[in-house]
DNA sequence: CCTCCGCGATGACATATGTCATCGCGGGCG
DNA sequence: CGCCCGCGATGACATATGTCATCGCGGAGG
């Protein structure tokens, strides 16, 4: 039997999928979890072979709960399932530690298919998504502009930015104009939207 | 046995939610669609006693496959299952013809209970929503004033939304602080975030 | 009939935003 | 050691954005 540790954030989600792993006879779900801290917590008690991670949860994310995982629980297999084949989700993804990245948009026979695969050891990546990874490169922003372009998502003024980061008004400029220039926008918005779309934020 | 169609455009959401209904011995899944238009052209062919809609979807939507599910297959009860819980989503599906609104993020259980709740003519709307979609009232956004802010959602800038809606740029000036104003928003940004949640847009 | 309201537009104005040059500090690296 | 780079800041500048007053048109409704 595999053994699974399920996580994802909306409970009708979490319920069908398990319900959809259980029509499988040689996979079990052992756990369930709604973030990434109960995913750990549940994965830690029952030692599963593979972690089905979303990434998009509250509090702890999946890639967050995927390095966390590695450390505490060395023999259990992350797997991710997100809704977003971001290239740079792909990339976090696999520098966390994961061994299968899965977008929720592949067909529900594939996930099935994939556990046992990964449970022989092998990674499973879609070719199309790894390849858009590798084009896209690392992500160029820098830690700083990455926090600014953050707090900036929500419509906050400059102003409302430089008093949360705690950072002078011409600072942030400076930030966001650099992070608008390498993501190639010609606004903050843009700027936001392109980070985003490629999972740099 | 209860008769549903399940549209949602996330087809291993769609596949699992599938068999999670398939567990469920009076509810036989007699089609599937991943998008407003397929939604219509399935029920019409199988006649279902409930369509079980998602909002988000690409083209037709869930709300606007709803509309036509009433005039084309009128003993279909339509029934919308949607990731967010926005108080105008939940104005509109009523509006639309839809007898029940559900969350993702409710039980899995409570998915099979609500639809035998339909089937016997009750409607299904979480009651906090419902308070929320009251109080809040209606869209104030005027149908131009929608179209200018949905524009802006993606980052263009007041010159790309004049030349894509053929619109003076000072009108569109205006109409977009008629709509900050109106959201209680400090800028576009904040305005479209704030419509969005609303379910304005 | 008159009024209100949505649509579309113009002009003027005050800020906010984006860009650039330039500075200092400090850590990593050849 | 010297160089580069990220961080933080300042000042100046050109645009973009948001606000307001005001106009005309046309349809809906008291």
């Amino acid at each position: 039997m595999i053994r699974v540790v399920l996580a994802e954030d909306q409970s009708m989600v979490r319920g069908a999928l398990a319900s959809l792993l259980g029509l499988e006879p040689d996979i079990e779900v052992v756990g369930e979890a709604a973030n990434g801290d109960e995913a750990v917590a549940v994965a830690e008690a029952t030692r599963p072979d593979i972690a089905l991670l979303d990434i998009e949860m509250p509090g702890r994310d999946g890639i967050a709960a995927a390095e966390e995982l590695r450390r505490r629980v060395p023999g259990c297999r992350v797997v991710i399932l997100t809704t977003f084949g971001r290239p740079g989700y792909l990339r976090r993804a696999m520098e966390a530690g994961a061994v299968a990245f899965l977008v929720k948009d592949s067909p529900a026979r594939d996930l099935a298919a994939a556990l046992r695969r990964v449970l022989r050891g092998e990674r499973v990546i879609d070719p199309g998504l790894a390849a858009a990874a590798l084009s896209a490169g690392p992500n160029p922003l820098s830690p700083r502009e990455r926090d600014v372009l953050s707090a900036a998502a929500d419509g906050s003024t400059i102003n409302d930015i430089a008093l949360r980061l705690h950072l002078s008004e011409g600072t942030v400029r400076n930030y966001l104009s650099a992070a608008i220039q390498k993501t190639g926008a010609r606004n903050r918005i843009e700027a936001v939207r392109k980070a985003q779309a490629q999972g740099w934020l």
